[in-house]
DNA sequence: CGCGGGACTTGTATTAAAAACA
DNA sequence: TGTTTTTAATACAAGTCCCGCG
């Protein structure tokens, strides 16, 4: 390969775009300038609004200034962004406004570089490389509270690049003038250069593309480890529920842990460092808090409400009624604990995946989340399969079916922000396909009588041609609708996260064999790419 | 057994490109 | 054909899980 492409190297503003220390315009040292640059970008995000953000920005901004600088910005309230603000605004639109030569001109080069840097040679094939561009510096986005929103992350230089390529290959070259930190052959490894990144100190890869023999390889294995799973997963079962009256708290905590992790598909929930990150669990790091049990709660009996921060500081918030043994079991856990202790004090990801492992070669918790995404995928594709169905209805199913998986998964997104607006504007849409539809019933009507009066062959013909086009209006408006109910469904659920890493490919392709859909109305061309392995491998009888 | 480092997968948000529309 | 809307691609953050060490 050829190594990582580089951030481009910061452009000064041109000398007519000001910034303004307490009123008054200050020209400011290029790398301070570079970095309050960062923060005039973001002017209209919310993170800028944030203390945090704030202070993790102005404590970082300082560091890069001049003493001098330094004497005289002690206030980020008093810095005046705007112009630099309005300038990159008037950038991206002139940007929009290009020709279409000029437009052209940046695709070729971006094509080149591509061509140039985006791919490698693996084991004699060529290969997709995933991310080559290294990561521009900015400020950290973190996401939900995080205490290190606003820090800046550093430019990578080449001297921050470990290169990994074999030895006998033609080792990538720095840039004229640097150095690599490093050059070394690991071929245990995957990735093809990493660097140390300075929010967290976290390594950072450049890997191949998911097309690759490598990643596709990896991803078949986990879909087959997870079809192990289901050989077994009724024996897992029978003993997680027999040691929920084990007599050791450690084996009780360890089976409710895993009852949920497989009820619920809660992921493992691996400790995390406290004032590192924001504050989010998932089912090992559960803390009292984060449950609430109901002995009765309307007709049900034994309702634990969930209601945490996982993933992404997303919520996840879910009642459900669970078997009195779970039920008597948590209400033992939470005795004489305060709502910030944990509320699995004997158990944490490595023992919980230390006796997976014990129950079956290759398991670990998130292998539940896998098998029941995709076995939830197998069924409802079955329940909701109607032979009859058009095309479009039956998209419409298997999107139902993928959205069932989104939901175990809580796989959550913002609504979209014109999501009411486009909403009306598919209503206005149906409303006046309505309308033409009983337009052209009228004409129908119209063109019978007039046929019946004359019986000739051209009015016989119109008659048929207004058939037609009712027929073509009510398909129109069918696929509107359809497409209407699946929008208000998908409202605030997200279905590519499931698609992409939970659904074992195979069982879409059997159904698409099997219904005769075309592949390409349920993966688009990156998605075929990725699953490359499964459309040529899943016949129309594949059961997961 | 706890800890930290390391490698890899999973996840949402943002941006760019394509498609639909007027 | 230019504009708006939708979809695809990208970016990069945040998880999981494993391993080696003291």
């Amino acid at each position: 390969h050829k190594g990582p492409v580089f951030a481009p190297l910061y452009e000064p503003m041109p000398d007519k775009v000001k910034f303004y220390y307490d009123g008054k315009p200050m020209k400011l040292s290029a790398p301070a300038e570079e970095v309050a640059t960062f923060f005039a970008k973001m002017l209209d995000h919310e993170y800028t609004t944030k203390d945090i953000f704030r202070k993790n920005f102005f404590k970082d901004w300082r560091k890069e200034m001049t003493s001098e600088e330094k004497t005289k910005i002690t206030d980020l309230n008093k810095c005046n962004f705007s112009e630099m603000n309005e300038y990159f605004k008037a950038q991206s639109e002139a940007r929009k406004q290009m020709s279409k030569e000029e437009k052209q001109k940046i695709k070729e080069e971006n094509e080149r570089l591509l061509q140039e840097y985006g791919f490698c040679l693996m084991d004699n094939h060529k290969e997709r490389i995933g991310n080559f561009r290294i990561e521009p510096p900015g400020l950290f986005r973190g996401r939900g509270d995080h205490p290190k929103m606003g820090m800046l992350k550093r430019r990578i230089r080449p001297e921050d690049i470990i290169i990994n390529c074999s030895k006998d290959s033609k080792h990538p070259k720095p840039p004229p003038g640097t150095k690599w930190k490093e050059v070394r052959h690991d071929n245990k490894v995957t990735w093809l250069a990493s660097w140390t990144e300075n929010i967290q100190g976290s390594i950072k890869y450049i890997m191949l593309n998911p097309s690759s023999r490598i990643k596709g390889e990896k991803d078949w294995q986990k879909y087959e480890t997870a079809r192990r799973l289901k050989k077994c997963v009724d024996r897992i079962r029978t003993q997680y529920r027999d040691d929920w009256k084990s007599k050791e708290m450690r084996i009780r905590q360890r089976a409710v842990a895993l009852y949920f992790i497989d009820k619920l598909a809660l992921r493992a929930g691996n400790e995390k460092e406290e004032g590192e990150t924001a504050d989010t669990v998932g089912c090992c790091s559960l803390r009292v808090e984060h449950i609430k049990l109901y002995p009765k709660m309307d007709e049900q009996e034994y309702v634990v409400e969930f209601d945490f921060l996982g993933k992404d500081s997303i919520r996840y918030y879910n009642k459900i009624p669970v078997e009195k043994r779970v039920f008597k079991n948590l209400q033992l856990f939470l005795e004489n604990k305060q709502p910030e202790d944990d509320l699995f004090d004997r158990l944490n990801t490595s023992i919980l995946n230390k006796h997976l492992q014990e129950l079956m070669d290759g398991l670990t918790a998130k292998v539940f989340r896998t098998y029941n995404a995709s076995i939830t995928l197998q069924q409802q594709l079955k329940e909701l399969a109607c032979p009859d169905d058009s095309l479009p209805a039956k998209i419409l199913s298997y999107n139902r079916a993928n959205r069932a998986v989104a939901i175990l998964c809580n796989h959550q997104r913002a609504p979209p922000k014109t999501f009411e607006k486009s909403m009306q504007n598919l209503q206005t849409k149906i409303d006046e396909k309505q309308n033409q539809l009983s337009a052209a019933r009228k004409q129908l009507k119209a063109a019978k009588a007039d046929h019946k009066a004359s019986h000739d062959d051209k009015s016989k013909k119109a008659v048929e041609l207004k058939r037609k086009a009712i027929q073509r209006i009510e398909e129109q408006l069918m696929k509107l609708q359809v497409q209407a109910t699946d929008r208000e469904e998908n409202k605030q659920i997200a279905l590519g996260t499931s698609k992409l890493n939970y659904l074992d490919p195979r069982i879409s392709v059997a159904w698409c064999k099997k219904w005769d859909v075309p592949i390409e109305k349920i993966y688009n061309k990156t998605q075929r790419e990725k699953f490359a392995w499964a459309i040529d491998m899943a016949e129309k009888d594949y059961e997961f």
